[in-house]
DNA sequence: CTGAAACCTGAACCAGTATTCAACTTGTGT
DNA sequence: ACACAAGTTGAATACTGGTTCAGGTTTCAG
């Protein structure tokens, strides 16, 4: 459930100045840090994580925390960029090569749930820093979905969806795909991510009225 | 965790047993307790606020606090509890009267946005139960979830909404709607709840992709 | 080799705060 | 009036856990 990320503008080595370590050795050890704050913070929360906790899973002093973070405030706030970069960094592909609009959040709700599936820690991390840090916890949702409203209204540019898209879509988009992570990804993997997507995307393509069209094909049938 | 549904649910007085109030002045000292909690648990957060923060707000001695609860967990899933049937009884009679789904859905939304207008301390209460008490916030949000797809099935059956209604569109809906409520409730209040509830309702009932109608009438325009 | 910088260590310090308790006050039924 | 239950009080207790620090160890450039 870990992860092993190459140094990208979030590394939370180039974050900060003092803190960051000089040797390979420093570096292995805070990654180890970092690693097993993680898993502590998933598995326990912010709260009832202690330093001593994750440094004892980490297997390094108590002391050596210090070394690289300023406080269990500064480890949480790295954590947050760091999921919050990797949600994205895994969704993306799927959503550009979709073949049009409807497919794209299709894929894009898709692989998120896998996603979560592999990495149930991150509800506990992002939603907790609402009260820890929130200031990222603002930043990840609205910038998440203006990157939906983005995509949408290009999509109206080509004529592919209606062209009264907003900023309501996008939110109402992310929030669905949250909820539904949660409850299919998290909670329980009764469905497979493919069958709830493809549900998601057909409301999202003809919308859930009752057409002339299902009246007809219901008169068939009875 | 939850035992006694009979009762008036949104009656704290009730929840408890031996610590139940047995006077009029008690049951003035509980309510007290309990709105300040409600407001230091709403600005600061549980870890944050302290018990000596609520008595102090409530005007009452930190002792008297254990006479109605048991511990500070206590407290925070009363308030849970509260709020969760505060939501249910502000929205349920608008979705009531509405005429048809789609309208009832639109009226949920509008009057849940306006409610969290006037208690912004909601989500920091519900979410932050994620973390302090998981039962309660796994069980306010299956019951919220249920509770549209329930409705939505009713509505299939009566052939409003198309028939393959599931778990998965209840599950969508109220994601939409709780972070339409973050969005639009709490962090601003740039758009009227009725503007957002009527977009929604719009995309529920016909979807987003462009049909032929949307061409021929751009094709006027234009 | 050598000295300084980087790193590691964990006991000790200390601030905050949930919870307890024994004495005191108020309300109420008889 | 009386007595007993209900309610109130806040200092004292107990404990958790973040942060510091003084001293030891490893690394490596010169």
């Amino acid at each position: 459930m870990a992860k092993a990320q190459e140094t990208t503008p979030s590394d939370p080595a180039v974050i900060g100045d003092s803190k960051a370590p000089r040797t390979e050795r420093g570096r292995r050890t805070m990654r180890a840090i970092l690693d097993a704050a993680a898993i502590e913070f998933g598995d326990n929360g912010f709260h009832q994580a202690s330093i001593s906790d994750i440094t004892r899973r980490a297997g390094v002093a108590l002391g050596s925390f210090y070394t690289y973070f300023d406080s269990k405030d500064a480890v949480f706030r790295a954590l947050v960029r760091d999921m919050s970069d990797q949600v994205r960094d895994h969704v993306a592909p799927a959503i550009l090569s979709a073949p049009d609009q409807i497919a794209a959040e299709q894929a894009g709700l898709r692989e998120f749930i896998r996603f979560v599936r592999d990495h149930k820690e991150i509800y506990r991390i992002i939603d907790e820093a609402e009260f820890v840090d929130p200031e990222s916890f603002r930043l990840h949702y609205a910038t998440t979905a203006d990157r939906i409203t983005r995509r949408l209204r290009k999509a109206a540019d080509r004529g592919e969806v209606k062209g009264d898209v907003s900023e309501v879509h996008g939110w109402a988009i992310m929030g669905m795909n949250v909820f539904l992570g949660l409850r299919y990804g998290v909670w329980s993997e009764d469905e497979t991510p493919d069958e709830i997507a493809k549900v998601v995307a057909k409301m999202l393509k003809e919308g859930i009225l009752r057409s002339p069209d299902d009246r007809a094909m219901s008169e068939v049938k009875t």
